[in-house]
DNA sequence: TATTGTTATACTCTATAACTATA
DNA sequence: TATAGTTATAGAGTATAACAATA
């Protein structure tokens, strides 16, 4: 336990261990991800926006980059492709007409109950945790984001 | 708890949100990642290919392919670059020419253990946890994997 | 024929910089 | 002049398909 044994991996420290898992276990997940919102014809970024706009109603695209947490002008091209495909609307705001108020079309509405639906089935990495070991993760996630 | 409750957040299940939870600290954590690797100049892709490559020593460009979860083609454009920087070399093996088999140079070697170290510190969503709550991090992801 | 790795190509995600239309 | 969003462009990561060398 005191021995200097400095670069075993007995060595490395919990954060450094939970971080590296955290990155595998999200690299085995992400194929999932990106099935799951193929299955809708959506890129998992599309899946999160529509996610997003379900939540807030009106949002504005500038809004919209920050929680996706990318840089403006990609999210013009994602609201591109949702709009194209009838799922969200552009609105110039009354009182700035240079924002755009993003909100969902009735389309946007349903499919995205359904996409929510088939978020329930978590990825095998998580679904193969028992009940109490989900729930315990939530907790440690939950505090790990409370924390930022 | 037994209210038939279909659509209300409570109504998620443990690993649903578990997953969603996953999404949002990897999300937060992400550009961690991408500017320690750009700090050593590399990408994270990079990174975690030089990491395989410390482990198991003489790998193939399919195992590392494998471990990168991508396909060969980008193995190729990956090992392309740390090559051109002197950090790994591609041997073609004797017993089969077809494979390449990757040895890390010291150089290679060298800037490992220094990412290494840059490594031990974690992002912030992650070191702001208790020790205790790491380790408990730890066992649960741990678990998930070994689920898979 | 089948397989390893490469090349060519394409699409998504990402950012920066220049532009527009408002403010 | 400053800001919201767009456009143009570029680089990284990803995949598929066609190809070379080897088996």
């Amino acid at each position: 336990m005191t021995e200097p044994n400095t670069r075993a991996p007995e060595a490395t420290s919990a954060g450094a261990r939970a971080w590296h898992l955290m990155y595998e276990v999200w690299k085995a997940s992400k194929p999932y991800l990106e099935t799951v919102a193929a299955g809708f014809d959506l890129t998992p970024q599309q899946v999160y926006a529509l996610r997003q706009l379900a939540n807030e109603r009106p949002l504005a695209m500038s809004e919209l980059a920050t929680t996706l947490g990318c840089d403006a002008s990609n999210v013009t091209a994602i609201v591109d492709k949702l709009e194209a495909r009838g799922l969200v609307k552009r609105h110039s705001a009354d009182r700035d007409r240079r924002v755009k108020a993003l909100v969902m079309t009735e389309a946007g509405v349903d499919l995205q109950t359904r996409i929510e639906e088939r978020m329930e089935q978590p990825p095998p990495a998580i679904a193969n945790l028992s009940v109490e070991d989900q729930q315990a993760l939530c907790v440690l996630l939950e505090r790990a984001l409370d924390a930022l």
